[in-house]
DNA sequence: TATACTTGCGTAAGTTCTTACATAATTGCT
DNA sequence: AGCAATTATGTAAGAACTTACGCAAGTATA
């Protein structure tokens, strides 16, 4: 049987556990058979428990027996789960049921007296699985039970979905492309600005001058004017513009609301602040706005720090940050 | 959440893989939630299969697509499972059917225009799982992908149950004890013998002599009769006669139905043959009927070669076997 | 050329859990 | 005491397969 699996590699990991639980749950069932012993597989934590927890003895005493949900919580299933094996196996005369005299809700469940007389058998066979899957471990090179029981620490730690969400953005933020502007990109700059100042605030007489004029306004005084471009299209932008020749102030940046998180406001910030360093700046400056929650954490993972500067020509700059490079 | 896994250990890996098999596969959904991919994680097999297998680069040719049983194939599902995923597939438009001009049973399946639509972003989630997998796997120590393939391969060469029968085989023949004929087993050395006999043959004189007279006809001139005991109980035995000073001939070898498939017969051997070595022999003979089979492995496993002999005293000897020691 | 296998495939039901919902009984709190 | 929240439990339905079965359609063989 030729299988496709290998290809699939990673997509079908549930599918191949399930394959092998299944495999697993089969051949047990054939093991009880074997020893003739009427249990199914899906009894036995179940029947474990109560054998383990239950104090059997001496006969004469009264054995309390454990409810269904303290059994659920033993075997980590759920209540439901030990509810239909209790079930089959009262049908199957394996259990005993006393009603509780302090809380009518529960019944305390205990193993007949048929289920005792297997107790003997089943322990042999006990001995033997594990005596089984110890040689079958020492056979192996990879340990199969170990093995589950990390990759069930690391799920519960981070769960796949976050993982994958993580490498999803870092593959994305390969595919950015930071570069310097060019005058065909004058609308993509301005637009993208537009875009975020109007929906937050409104364009002042600054922002008009600086989005028209970029040339004249940002690059010519010894500035910088960045451009993310993903897929193509340029999907965020960002300013360096001289404030003095060790001081640069970062202002501008804009990402559009369908390419984010994708890391591009870091990579341009990030860009930005190299290009900085490069021309001798010791120390770049920003304006913003504390409603921009997003924009602030962002400026935050840069290096960035409060500070009180020079009043500001935007009406909307409530905040400045510095980073010394 | 206390859990009892660990006490039940190895009687329970069904439960555990299929319990991790749930967790990736909600996760596997989620993750296609997360990128927008209509697309259930029991698909995928299918998906992929009629992905990398029909050619779909030139939208003009007749694609031929595969039948149900061919993706069964490769998928290493039943037909029955990949019937209902293109039935839930189909429903859901991701699925074209053309019937086979030239047998009427099968038709050919290929990805519609939709299924295709979702096929880039699908190829970046399986990068972006890929690489996740990965990156899981370099954090880990054990390394779970490879030890269920090896766990699949050393099952499927020797199953569960028969490992657990072996080693069940292996704790009773630790339970055997093989000890020195006494007088007080006398009635079960014939017994034990009577019983074989019979069923296979009939009492000859020559039985009948050295069952009733164990210490004159084997004991007194040199010989031994070992007992196998388990539980308390006799339930095998063989005797070692002494045919020269070092050749001893191994008969009257007998273990009882109930206690068959306990490897009895093996250390009752073992034990004679050690015992002739202790005592000096350098070969020991035996005779027995072709129609024994499980005796004549036996003897064979204990190193016993067919040889040819004097005439036999007994009617049912067809065959002679020596072992040099 | 009948007749008997074999093949392809769909349906039904079973397996071993789970989640969701329903229903008492008990507890907590005012 | 009165009512809401919690707890113990059971039932139903679902998930992702499987095996069993039935029924055409095709193939082999006497």
């Amino acid at each position: 049987m030729a299988t496709i699996y290998d290809e699939m590699g990673k997509m079908a990991m549930g599918s191949r556990l399930r394959r092998l639980a299944e495999v697993f749950t089969d051949e047990n069932r054939a093991v009880y058979n074997q020893n003739g012993i009427p249990v199914e597989p899906r009894w036995f934590p179940v029947l474990y428990t109560l054998w383990k927890k239950t104090d059997d003895t001496r006969p004469g005493l009264t054995r309390p027996g454990l409810t269904t949900t303290e059994i659920a919580e033993w075997i980590g299933h759920s209540h439901a789960s030990v509810s239909q094996i209790v079930k089959e196996m009262t049908k199957n005369e394996m259990l005993e049921t006393v009603k509780s005299e302090t809380d009518a809700r529960c019944s305390h469940l205990s193993l007949s007296a048929k289920a005792r007389s297997i107790l003997p058998a089943l322990d042999n066979q006990l001995a033997d699985v594990e005596a089984t899957v110890e040689q079958l471990q020492r056979e192996s090179q990879f340990d199969l039970f170990r093995a589950i029981t990390e990759m069930e620490y690391l799920l519960e730690k981070k769960s796949l979905v976050e993982r994958v969400r993580e490498q999803r953005k870092l593959r994305e933020s390969r595919e950015v492309a930071i570069i310097d502007y060019t005058p065909e990109y004058h609308n993509d700059f301005r637009q993208l600005n537009h875009e975020w100042i109007t929906k937050y605030f409104r364009l002042e007489v600054s922002d008009n001058l600086a989005l028209d004029h970029p040339d004249e306004k940002i690059l010519h005084p010894g500035g910088h004017i960045f451009m993310a471009i993903y897929k193509g299209e340029a999907v965020g932008t960002c300013a360096l513009i001289k404030m003095s020749d060790n001081r640069f102030e970062l202002a501008k940046m804009a990402v559009t609301e369908r390419a984010q998180g994708k890391n591009i406001g870091y990579l341009l910030g990030k860009h930005s602040l190299d290009k900085a360093r490069e021309l001798g700046a010791t120390s770049v400056f920003l304006e913003s706005n504390t409603k921009l929650k997003p924009a602030i954490t962002l400026y935050h993972k840069l290096g960035f720090q409060k500070i009180v500067g020079p009043p500001s020509p935007y009406e909307r700059a409530n905040i400045q940050m510095e980073v010394v490079l």
